[in-house]
DNA sequence: ATGGCAGGCTATGCCTGA
């Protein structure tokens, strides 16, 4: 069993390679962000020719999340019990018979101390509590997605220079070891690594071509899933192909 | 040193992203 995640920035532009990328990957659940479309606009069509189902949580211009997997999906959720928001940012279902998956685009934050910072911080609060519950009816669990957080400094290119910056303030970094203190793993740290791995490349200054990144998407395995865990890694070759998304798709494959 | 690209929008410059 194969699990990926991918920001693909608009899946308006980036559908045909989402579709090409599904084809040789072939991923069996595949988390998107950032869709940028309304549920009437999602390319469900397009997406079941493939082979896949689809559950999806969209608005115009702005957040978007999707899950397409092999087998069916049920008890979808798309809103954080108790917190009235409109930005479409997490999708949990069922996948086949046990498998619970929580899909996540994390708010970015902008800049620390700025109200969409505060706004990041009270809601991956939710989410912890959100995944906490999760965790109890559902022990197979994966949350994956943009999280908006490279959790280390090895997770980026420039610590000196992104020091407490947004994406790796301290704040942040503590509501992402939150998360892993509820009972999940950063899945990336199972095995060994190459130095230098990330999963974004800012479009601007040739970012990626000098590999100037940060490791923001993420998949966290509950134990059971950890157990069975075999490869975690990030497929930098849709980041070099024409139009990219500024982001990578990353994996895991279970036994 | 600075800013640089990309997507979307009842657009034609501005907001957001990270």
């Amino acid at each position: 069993m194969r699990i990926a995640s991918w920001n693909v920035n608009s899946l308006k532009v980036r559908l045909p390679q989402v579709l090409s990328w599904c084809e040789t990957a072939a991923p069996d659940v595949l988390a998107l962000q950032e869709t940028k479309l309304t549920d009437e606009n999602f390319p469900l069509l397009d997406i079941e020719a493939a082979g896949y189902r689809a559950a999806y949580s969209g608005q115009k211009t702005y957040n978007g999340v999707a899950l397409l997997a092999r087998a069916p999906l049920s008890d979808i959720v798309t809103d954080i019990p108790g917190l009235d928001d409109p930005q479409r940012r997490i999708l949990a279902a069922t996948v086949g018979d046990d498998l619970r998956v929580i899909n996540l685009y994390v708010v970015n934050g902008q800049a620390v101390g700025t109200e969409k910072y505060h706004y990041k911080l009270q809601w991956l609060e939710q989410v912890r509590a959100f995944v906490a519950n999760q965790l109890q009816a559902f022990p197979r669990l994966v949350v994956l997605g943009d999280f908006n957080i490279a959790p280390e400094d090895r997770d980026v290119h420039d610590p000196v220079a992104w020091n407490g910056q947004i994406l790796c303030s301290d704040m942040e970094r503590q509501a992402f070891r939150a998360l892993l203190a509820l009972g999940l793993k950063d899945s990336f740290r199972l095995f060994e690594q190459p130095q230098d791995s990330f999963s974004w490349w800012d479009y601007r200054a040739a970012g990626f071509r000098r590999n100037r990144g940060l490791r923001i998407d993420h998949i966290l395995l509950s134990e059971p899933m950890v157990r069975s865990c075999t490869r975690s890694w990030i497929d930098r070759d849709p980041r070099g192909w024409e139009r990219p998304s500024d982001h990578a798709p990353v994996l895991v494959d279970l036994a």
